[in-house]
DNA sequence: CAAATAGTGGGGAAAAGTGGGTAAAAGTGG
DNA sequence: CCACTTTTACCCACTTTTCCCCACTATTTG
């Protein structure tokens, strides 16, 4: 289970340095295997662990051909879906497209999301995470599992 | 179960002392590790010992991905913990953008809150508490629960 | 009033982040 | 098919940050 936020610079390469609490765990789970691709509904990039992404792209791939909605889930997500390993140093090196989608110049910002990672830009996930915030009692559209949830 | 308000000064490092009566408590229930996020509705940060934690996000991880209201409790919740050690003198090491969030300066306040903490600003919490002490008798809105509750 | 315990501050070793440089591999064109 | 160019990946060294530990101060309690 990843979480927490972490600020990471790419350098003039565009390599992303994974946070080292990170690298064991991802090491031993999937040999720093890692899947990189697009977050359909935002500008950022959602990485998983190799393993974790198959399990996900089966189901994607099992969705009906026919209809235009999973299409483009299909040719979104499994299209921009990118190998990457973790080099020596424990970075990932994202290519041009991936970056290009999800504006990422130097300053980013990672997320832990249960079993991935979502990377933006840190300017969009400032503006994000300020929406969000600013949405607070909103609760029209909970799933009736939020609504019962004691934290 | 936790409980009881205590004041407490940050340093210069943004480390907060856990009040005494709580260590003892803490080291053996899990070593000491705890995960810190942010509260989405308030401006300020819920201190969760590890294994109470793990219960939750394990709740919100669950929750589907395509639904706006659980992603924005996912990004901010989870997105936002951060597993935090006390360390050999007692304190919790709080990461700039945790101190952000909830305007952590020096003086702040502590509130037990059963299986969490609560972390405030002194003068947000000031606030905080008056507004609550107006507001009394505006009891709509009280779930059923609380209707029948014999204090 | 003294001793012990809790709170506070800071310094330094170790680890993590960063930035090339070079060698190998892949791609391209003649 | 070979030679040349460009890209990729791996490695090493340097800088910065983190965190751990120790020492000092304040406060509480017997």
């Amino acid at each position: 289970m990843f979480r927490g936020v972490t600020n990471i610079n790419l350098d003039a390469k565009g390599r992303m340095a994974m946070p080292t609490r990170y690298r064991e765990r991802l090491a031993e789970h999937c040999g720093g295997q890692m899947v990189v691709t697009i977050d359909t509904e935002e500008h950022c990039l959602l990485i998983y662990p190799i393993d974790e992404w198959e399990v996900i792209q089966r189901k994607i791939d099992a969705l009906p051909s026919f209809n235009p909605a999973a299409r483009r889930i299909q040719r979104l997500l499994i299209g921009h879906a990118t190998d990457i390993d973790i080099d020596g140093s424990g970075r990932l090196l994202l290519t041009q497209p991936l970056r290009d989608y999800a504006q990422l110049d130097k300053k980013t910002v990672l997320l832990g999301q249960g079993k991935k990672f979502e990377l933006w830009s840190e300017e969009l996930w400032m503006q994000r995470r300020d929406a969000y915030i600013e949405d607070k009692g909103s609760s029209e559209g909970l799933p009736d599992e939020l609504l019962s949830l004691s934290l």
